[in-house]
DNA sequence: ATTTTCGTGATACGAACGTACCACGTAGAT
DNA sequence: ATCTACGTGGTACGTTCGTATCACGAAAAT
């Protein structure tokens, strides 16, 4: 039955599939007919929609880091009305570790892409590695903010703050994902780092 | 000429050209005929002297830890004789971060075999994951033994101290080998964050 | 001196991969 | 009503991969 079928949404559900065998075999693994299969299409689809791997992985990439990105702004959202810069901070680093089947899977495929952009130029190339500047400059702006406002430890230095905060998270991130070492214990690591840098909030 | 031979130093040779060959082609990329023309060896050879595939990624792996644990300690016997604490520490974290091509190669394979282990049982049942473990033991050991001697700021917890510096330079490492961040940065936010455990020394 | 074991080369095999090709039915255009 | 373009299935092709097989020369053992 050939209807006429909108594009993007068939691109969206087929690089949802491509997450989901790779976050269950891993990137590495993961071929087109195992997207064909995790979607319930033939294989001639997935490359009729998606001309080469290599296009299906840059699309499942950007895809990622969008759905990434809704889910740290539901994060901070959750954090309550009109959050503290604390409960902000937080939420934002909370939302890398893989505290759940999803985040896990996020954690995992966004350590494959860095790991396979090292020797693949057209993924270096891909903005995706611009999103932890990005992440870096909105956590530094809200050191800043905080620090003008005294909520800060004095002497605090918000850029190397919120880079070793970030890079922290990360490599938490990697060591839930490992095994190494378990979510909550990584989230109170975190906590305390941050209880260094923001000073108790004043008593009513 | 089939002289007897050092299965051993065979073996050693061949792991390190797939060291060599997979930082350049990355490790899921490396075949066993680019390890054997790496190594100047036939294909045969390294079946050979490895059976499969997986045993030669598994003894690589080894290698590779070893030959980092020798780097980590080379940093610390550099540091000084009779180094201090902080020293130790900073020496320990910074052999992490990719500053010249051995350690970029080094990271970047422990990273990708740590992606590697998260769906192969094989990898993750390797003890390398529990080399993060060890060093952090070890970190945590060395500011206790600095709160003790009061070379740190008061209430300072060396358990999540130790985790969360570990983990910054696990993650530093990874934006610096990404394109993300300069070394040289990196071990500035490292240092800015040292110090805000270890006081200022006394002066004499 | 003969036999056995070890190191080595060349090559072949079956599987899996990404991609290309061919066929066909249906929906919209003319 | 005819034609054209789109969506889809099936399948074949060429390559590459890990592994297995065959062959052979030289050292060691007997």
């Amino acid at each position: 039955m050939p209807r006429r079928v909108d594009h993007g949404e068939r691109r969206a559900e087929i690089a949802k599939a491509l997450v989901r065998a790779a976050g269950r075999l891993g990137l590495h693994a993961v071929g087109m007919r195992d997207v064909a299969a995790e979607a319930g299409v033939s294989l001639r689809l997935v490359q009729y929609y998606f001309e080469s791997k290599e296009k299906l992985l840059l699309f499942g990439l950007q895809q990622l880091a969008v759905r990434f990105g809704e889910r740290v702004s539901a994060r901070i959202a959750a954090a309550g009305p009109d959050p503290g810069p604390r409960e902000v901070i937080e939420a934002l680093l909370t939302a890398a570790l893989p505290v759940d089947a999803e985040s896990r899977t996020f954690h995992h495929l966004y350590t494959s892409y860095a790991v396979l952009s090292v020797t693949d130029e057209a993924l270096a190339a891909q903005p995706f590695i611009k999103d932890p500047d990005a992440a870096e400059a909105t956590v530094t702006a809200l050191l800043r903010r905080a620090a003008d406002a005294g909520l800060l430890f004095p002497g605090t230095d918000p850029a190397a703050a919120a880079a070793g905060l970030l890079a922290m998270s990360a490599g938490l991130g990697t060591g839930v994902l490992v095994g190494q070492r378990s979510a909550e214990s990584a989230a109170a690591v975190l906590a305390y780092h941050l209880d260094r840098v923001f000073r108790p909030a004043a008593g009513p």
